[in-house]
DNA sequence: TTGTAAGCGTTATCAC
DNA sequence: GTGATAACGCTTACAA
């Protein structure tokens, strides 16, 4: 039945032979006091025998609150934020609160921000743009993977993540880089665009070229191959550089040789794998291959993906604490949450 | 700010200079025939100018209704439900209903159905066991992907999904069919189980072994490693059966050849594919490999994997819709989707 | 055509 | 200790 279904909180003071009022102490848990525990006791047994339940819009309507917090993400088919909503509702639970989920239309839709359930007491916006933001006046919000602005906001150390990789890849010989970085422009993907440029930089002798793709496996790949092969025609059969260029020579002197592929996620990683064997390169043999955030993905592929684990549920749920801190009138702080390097199969030496 | 801002109706009403009940008429979109057109204009301006939004609370309240219906699913982590619930959204949003989302901690997860948020119209439960449902009485509930029951169902036709899958295996040749399944006892396996034995059953000669795995890359591949190299000790170099059993010969003679390794969903098909490079054999060369629901992972791996698409939007929609005419009082049939086989390069001769 | 008023089921403040 | 009673903001007869 619709809300509690029919039965409210009188029908159970008719049962228990008390007052309404008495029922609704006793269901609120701050009885001790005020009730006798006998009455509070006979109470609590007629309303689970009637099963009753209190009806929430009678009480969100009476507090002033809906106990119910809205997560905003681009798409929840990407796992990642499957598992920040996991984590958010998680921690919500722990505080009786519930966690609706919104997901756009897409990484880039700037449009679909109508909040499609004004029922909400906050919101938790994630990798979003601050300024899409603004149509929420007046509602709560905490950013999540997002820009620092007038908003608290909860990130994860993606600049961190770059540097580990780098660092990783250079220990392993490699001096040409190249980023495939996702085309969505929001504060993640330029930090981390950003953050890899500045530790690339700091390798002595090494050179970064950069290509922008949309986060999806055969976007990524057409973009990988064009940045792998920028001479051939796009149907050319590979595995003529396997042959030319001399492998592990390290020195990176061959023009235009890139032997480390960054990539910004790791689904845009998977469409990599796929040029990397359109151009009969080996993965990691001819070109080591790194995706960001260590989704189902990253294990499924062949070889097995060398990532950054992204703390997604803790995401989720220090959001979730932050967002709940702001309702409660408090000032939280900017909360960064540290990565791992996930080293497996697919990064090896230049 | 909680609820709607503290900006009433009668704000509106005092601003427009209007009564309250005038306001609620006009918001409400049925004020046609009983308020001048000349004062509804006033009041939808004003109401806009002061960025009102009714307090869903106090009209659930009021009319004993949420509009808002909760979506159960195992995980949200598998995409096959971010895409149902994609769906659900969307065709809910048409009714100018909300739909929320609960992700049970597991696959076989028997205690988290505790709904989380009472203030619901409806329940859609998507691969469940009808038992584990019986705790939601009273609430209206589709079962979506479930076993046919006192609950109407949205199904999609698993059934005819192993009879294509077969009909392909079989039309290249292939006899010694091995069933890498769900250990998940829920009626959508157990559906696929049953469809596929008798689908092999109706080919001439051909034999089927089954293996249950748990849903995890992992453990598939554990699975269907013990499930081709039975004979094998877990850590044993693969490559001997590839030199072994002669290739394509087809007849199926040799005892326990399996050529095609049908697995119960995509991401055990991807734990297939490592068991298979374990093994040293070729896909689609020494062992054909399918999978089931056309997820991410599907295009992603390599080969590309052929599988059954499933529309997952769409049984979000229809679930939508048919739970939609259960709350008005109809009696919906029983739906059952039509699926899609889609053949990419992980089948071939055997 | 517009305004008045009675609830919806809950919580919380008071008298008793 | 317990029980009336007044909101919370909205929808909808019904009165003016």
């Amino acid at each position: 039945m619709a809300m509690t279904g029919r039965l409210t909180s009188k029908d159970v003071a008719a049962a228990a032979g008390v007052s309404q009022s008495t029922v609704s102490l006793v269901m609120g848990g701050k009885w001790t006091g005020r009730v006798s525990p006998a009455t509070a006791h006979t109470v609590l047994e007629t309303a689970e025998r009637l099963g009753y339940r209190p009806n929430r819009a009678a009480r969100s309507l009476r507090m002033g609150s809906t106990r119910t917090l809205l997560l905003v993400v681009p798409t929840l088919a990407n796992p990642f934020f499957a598992h920040v909503h996991a984590g958010a509702a998680r921690a919500a639970a722990g505080h009786e609160f519930g966690v609706i989920v919104h997901q756009r239309t897409g990484y880039d839709d700037r449009e679909s921000l109508t909040v499609p359930h004004e029922a909400i007491d906050g919101v938790l916006a994630t990798s979003m743009e601050a300024d899409l933001v603004a149509e929420l006046r007046g509602i709560p919000l905490v950013m999540l993977d997002s820009e620092p602005g007038p908003a608290p906001t909860v990130n994860v150390d993606v600049e961190e993540g770059m540097r580990l990789l780098t660092g990783h890849l250079a220990v392993l010989g490699h001096r040409r880089f190249a980023h495939l970085a996702s085309e969505v422009d929001s504060w993640t993907f330029r930090a981390r665009g950003e953050a890899l440029a500045g530790a690339v930089a700091a390798v002595r002798g090494a050179t970064l070229v950069r290509r922008p793709t949309a986060i999806s496996v055969q976007a990524a790949r057409a973009a990988a191959r064009a940045l792998l092969a920028p001479a051939h025609p796009p149907g050319a059969p590979g595995g003529s550089w396997k042959r030319l260029a001399g492998r592990r020579t390290a020195s990176a002197d061959a023009p235009g040789r890139v032997t480390a592929l960054v990539c910004d996620d790791d689904v845009i990683a998977a469409g990599a794998y796929k040029a990397a064997r359109d151009l009969g390169l080996a993965v990691p043999g001819d070109l080591s291959i790194t995706g960001f955030d260590d989704v189902l993905l990253a294990e499924a592929l062949e070889p097995e993906l060398t990532t950054v684990r992204l703390p997604a549920e803790e995401l989720g749920a220090r959001g979730v604490e932050t967002l709940l801190e702001l309702l409660a009138g408090g000032e939280p702080p900017a909360v960064r949450l540290p990565v791992d390097l996930v080293v497996r199969a697919s990064t090896g030496p230049a």
